[in-house]
Formats: structure tokens, C-alpha cells, sequence
DNA sequence: TAAATAGTGTCTGTTAGACAGTATACT
DNA sequence: AGTATACTGTCTAACAGACACTATTTA
């Protein structure tokens, strides 16, 4: 039943115009933390529709890459960071199916996840695309809030309200929070993560005693950068975290 | 900037040629408990690729529809249930973006998580689908082991592993569960569907103490089946369950 | 010395986990 | 009566939450 003949049959059995067929894009909510502040990379639309106004970095899956593939690719292209290098985070996160989502025509978006890893003060480089007039970081709950910017194009508000939880839900049970950290990072920073994305403060003390199990002790010790004791440096395990660190009212 | 010239212009914007362009399917993990097993929806296929193997049941996107509403569609069309009258649980589970997933054409599926609601006996109704042999219930971890069956067509295997983990992993701190249980329903059945999806006994006892309090009480109680004291009936609430049930070791 | 940060100790209230015990119904 | 199921009580160990306290560094 695997010859050329039964190749040729199931080759047949969809002609043109027998499905629907829509043009797939793959949508990047990038975090990164500075400054103690959640930050998304967002693009300026050239072009309509949403002319103007701020979206989501993406664009459209080739024909031979996978949607996460096609993440990757826009990432490095759009922000002109190398993920060979550097440790990112990628996942996928949910697709976006609606008829009208996009005035011109069918299209389907596969929204993923990136966590960038940075030092909690200095930026990751973010260079315009091809077809965005600007590119830039901007505080995650200042856009959920619409300050200074108005809602995002598209449906992307949704898009970035979705990944805000996903990634605020999965801190609770996971290291994730780390991926937005350089390898070795001390616990103040990592509390700084959960305080950035949360949006709430977190008790200094217990939340040392709760996460020193979860995580790798490198030995290491920071240099006191203001006045302090210095601060031991560990590394992520992919460990889940049971039971989960509570998280306090949401401050949305 | 909003005329019909700048309609004119953004229409422009896209020719054919410019994007790669997928069919679009709604696959659906349907899961519902009978005689305290997890059971899972399959047709078997009647055409190439992957002939008479077992599958999850599916369908495109029809133009002018969401994956969502696709979903909801093709279980009406492929189990005879009316989703007007049932509660039925319906979430979007994963996107699968393969390239070579379907060696026919590009096809991106949207997999569906749905929680079919029975009262733990009867099994509601599965008719066969117009491109299927032949429709069935399974249960989900002989599946997985592949006894008696073999491993589904296309990547089914790994959407119905990630199905079942959702799953598992959601009914540790929300009520989910309770959606494969009819409206009302006693402690004891739902620490079966607990069990069932986590394939691990679970202390009646500790269960009830828990749970109790995430539950509305409708005061009601049941008429004992064969023995035993009458049982109250619950009615589930949208709550989440925190701190969050602990799960036993993963038998699967 | 003063200030700032890291990390530990302590206390209390809550809960999981284990399991015994009691209550209620069917056969 | 015997049995099966529902539910509550009890005990212990572990943990969260709150907060004080010590230690180690820089200015």
C-alpha cells in the first residue's frame, strides 16, 4: 500500500478550491527587564491599515519553517539580536484565528513568547525593521494601561495581555523568571523579575528561603556594586517549583 | 487619512506571490471519563496518508469562520452532539506548524481541548464523520503506550500527550475537572475524574477537605447507588483552586 | 561610622498527608 | 446484621507570612 500508486491517489484527494487557504504570520511579544520594569519590543506601522500606531514585530511563516523557526528568524531580523548566541526563551503561546482580524485579507497568527536575557539595566539593541518606520522597548503595563500610546494595531492588545499572563502564570511554578536574566544572576535580581512582572512587591526574605532550593548555587559571589554584602550568584534549573511561590493581588 | 484612497492604498498592499499561503484545520482533543477511564475521541482514517490508522477527529477552517468556531462546528458535525444545549468545554490547546506534517500540502492545524460532560457511565454518542471509516471512544493512556493500537496519524500522538498534560496540569489549580462531570455532581465522582486524568489514586479524605471549599454546595443530596451514605451534590465554580492540589507521581 | 544590601532565625497560623472514627444508607 | 460509601476528627510535619536580627560590604 506505499508504492507510487497509492502516493499518486492520496495525491489527488485535495484539489484547489476543495479548503480555504489563509496567509500565516508568527507574532513575538518580547519581554526584557530594566530598570525594574517589564518592557515589550514594539514596531511603529508604516503602512495601513493601524498606520501609525504601535504592533507587535512578526511577520509571515516561509514555506518550508515551522512557526517557531519563522519566530526565530523575525526575532534576529527585527531586533538584530543572534540567537545563536545568546540564551532566549521561545514558545509558543496561542494562535489568532479571527475572519476580521486584518482588514486586507485572511490572515492567522501564531503569537510566541520571548524572553530576553539581559543584565537588568542595560537595553538589548533593537533596530528598526524594513517595514516599521520605529522600533523600540516600552513599559508592558504602561500599554496595557493605554498611557501616552493608545491601543496597540490589530488585536495585538489582546496578543500582549495573553502573554503578560502566561508568563506571570508560569512564574509561579517555574524558573521562567530567569530567562530573562543573564546566566548567573542573585536572588535580589531574580526577585526584581517577579516584582517587574507581577507588578507587586515581594517580601525580600521568605522569598530567598523559597527559591534557594529551586536554583543552582554556582559557589560564585557579586562584588557589592552600592554599599551591601556581596550577593551568591546561581543558575536556573528547568526544576518546577512545588509547591508554587503565591503570587500577591495582581496590580493590573 | 481614512478615505476610501487610503483603502485603496493598503488594499494594494499585498499581491498574491508576496506571502506563502497554508490550509487551515481545527483538530479536536475530545475527552470525556467512562467507568473512571479517560476516553478520547478517534476516527479512523479511510484514505491516504496514514490509511485506517487512528486519528483525532479535524476539519479546515471555512473562510469566514475562526478556529474556535470551527471547532465547535466539526464536533457537532463529527460526534452528533449539539454544543447549543451541553456545557461543553472548549480551549485552544497548541498550533502544530510542521512543514512535512501532512506530506500533501502545507497544513496548519489548531488543536481544540474539549471536556465532554457525562454523568461517568454513559458514553454520549459518536457517529461517524463523512471522511471516516469508522469513529470511536479510547482510552487515553492505552493510547499513549500504544497497546493494542499503534501511534496515531500525522503528529495526533504528540497533540493528544499535550492535550492530556494541559489537562492534568490545569486541574491542579482550577476546577476544570468539573467539566467533564454533568452540572451536579458528588465529591466522589470528581475525585474519579481527578484520578482518571492523573492516573493516580488520590486519599478520599484529604480530597474532600480540599476541594469542598472551591465548590458551590447546591444543599441537595444523592440517593445512595448501592450502599453507602447519600452524597451532596456540588455545582462548579469558576474559582482557582489556591494553593493548588498536589499531584501524586505521573503513572503514565 | 553610617548606610545599604544579603541572608538567617524565629514565631504563628494554616495546611497537607495519613488514618481513624462516625454516620447513613442499601441488601 | 453486614457492607459500602460519605464525611469529619485528630495528629504531625511542613510551609507561608511577617519581621527581627546579624553579617558583610561600600562610601
Amino acid at each position: 500500500m506505499k508504492g507510487s500508486n497509492a502516493e499518486q491517489d492520496y495525491l489527488e484527494s485535495y484539489r484547489p478550491g476543495d479548503y480555504p487557504s489563509v496567509a500565516l504570520t508568527a507574532d513575538l511579544v518580547v519581554f526584557a527587564i530594566t530598570g525594574g520594569v517589564l518592557q515589550v519590543a514594539l514596531v511603529r506601522r508604516g503602512a495601513h491599515p493601524f498606520k501609525d500606531q504601535l504592533a507587535l514585530p512578526g511577520g509571515f511563516v516561509g514555506p518550508r519553517e515551522s512557526a517557531d523557526d519563522a519566530a526565530r528568524r523575525e526575532l534576529a531580523e527585527e531586533t538584530g539580536l543572534d540567537l545563536g548566541n545568546l540564551p532566549v526563551h521561545i514558545e509558543q503561546l496561542a494562535t489568532y484565528t479571527g475572519p476580521l482580524r486584518d482588514p486586507r485579507m485572511r490572515v492567522v497568527s501564531v503569537a510566541h513568547l520571548v524572553l530576553l536575557a539581559t543584565d537588568g539595566s542595560a537595553l538589548p539593541e533593537v533596530s528598526a525593521a524594513s517595514d516599521a518606520a520605529g522600533a523600540g522597548w516600552y513599559p508592558v503595563y504602561d500599554i496595557l494601561h493605554g498611557h501616552h500610546s493608545g491601543p496597540l494595531a490589530f488585536d495585538h492588545s489582546m496578543i500582549l495581555l495573553d502573554g503578560l499572563n502566561r508568563l506571570a502564570g508560569k512564574m509561579e511554578y517555574t524558573t521562567v523568571a530567569a530567562q530573562l536574566l543573564t546566566e548567573e544572576f542573585t536572588l535580589s535580581q531574580l526577585r526584581t523579575v517577579y516584582e517587574a512582572v507581577w507588578n507587586a512587591p515581594l517580601p525580600p526574605g521568605n522569598f530567598t528561603r523559597k527559591m534557594t532550593p529551586q536554583l543552582e548555587d554556582t559557589g560564585k559571589k557579586t562584588r557589592a556594586p552600592g554599599g551591601g554584602a556581596p550577593a551568591a550568584l546561581f543558575r536556573a534549573t528547568d526544576r518546577h517549583i512545588h509547591p508554587p511561590l503565591a503570587r500577591p493581588r495582581t496590580n493590573l
